[in-house]
DNA sequence: CTTCCTGCAAAAGTTTTGCATTAAC
DNA sequence: GTTAATGCAAAACTTTTGCAGGAAG
């Protein structure tokens, strides 16, 4: 769970060492995929992705994604659009959780009061445990209309 | 869900004037997609369907699918796998949520306390209207490992 | 009969991969 | 120098669609 680490410095330390953990390259393309998820601060699309970086090719994009993802840097999130979605781990960002936009699919990031995390997870653990389930981590989101889609 | 006959009942007549209400009608194919997402009680994805009803051509199930689910009868969501997964909606089968398994991709349901439901949905109404979205609904799911996986 | 549904095959669209070349360490 | 990353093009895979025939109301 991260705190407020302001330096990009900090970021980018983080990821070559998540890298290299795996004995992967901090590459420039590399780079520029996750500054490009840091700078829109919400779960982007490939196309989105390849709109902001018109220079990184399709097939990299999709390589290097799959790499940071690996090494936790990255997390793929299921969208129920035709594209999945990439956003920094919460490894980076800190815990948060999404609203999605049912009518454009955009997503926006949200946090809720500590007291409420806390809460979730003990009765998320319960029902974990009763079903014999080994609990790794939750995912609270809130599908709706956004500004421009009501 | 392992219930009685009425309920059954209950359901294909719900799907019915689901389905009429849009002009559409309750046929052998729907009927049987119905049954297995209910027989099942946690979202299939198309392999699983095919496997349950190996009679259905594929572009049938995906056709009646997009049927069932225009109609709300049937809930996609996205899991992180290849495949949607698809379940009844929750008109059919109640307010659930989903525990995800991160190495099998299975997922099964779970329920919580109808307090925490409550203070749920007030904080996200909370979060939802500081950020200009009109909420619909919520999605809490736990991923973890299932006791197979562990 | 008129409209909707079906099933096959082919298309569409997203993601992955093979391979020769280039860059990182 | 050695190993990993790149970029192009082509393949793989899931999902959608066109169309002629069949079923439902």
């Amino acid at each position: 769970m991260a705190d407020h680490h302001h330096a990009a410095d900090d970021l980018h330390a983080t990821v070559t060492s998540l890298l290299r953990a795996d004995e992967q390259r901090y590459t420039a393309n590399r780079r520029a995929l996750i500054e490009a998820l840091a700078e829109a601060a919400s779960p982007l699309a490939l196309p989105e992705l390849l709109e902001r970086r018109p220079a990184l090719p399709q097939s990299s994009v999709y390589r290097n994604l799959a790499v940071l993802e690996r090494v936790g840097a990255v997390h793929r999130l299921a969208s129920s659009d035709e594209f999945a979605r990439f956003e920094l781990s919460e490894a980076l960002t800190g815990h948060h959780h999404h609203l999605i936009c049912s009518g454009c699919g955009r997503v926006e990031d949200f946090t809720v009061p500590p007291r409420l995390e806390r809460t979730l997870d003990r009765a998320l653990e319960e029902a974990a445990r009763s079903a014999g389930f080994e609990p790794e981590r939750h995912q609270l989101d809130l599908v709706g209309r956004c500004a421009d889609c009501r």
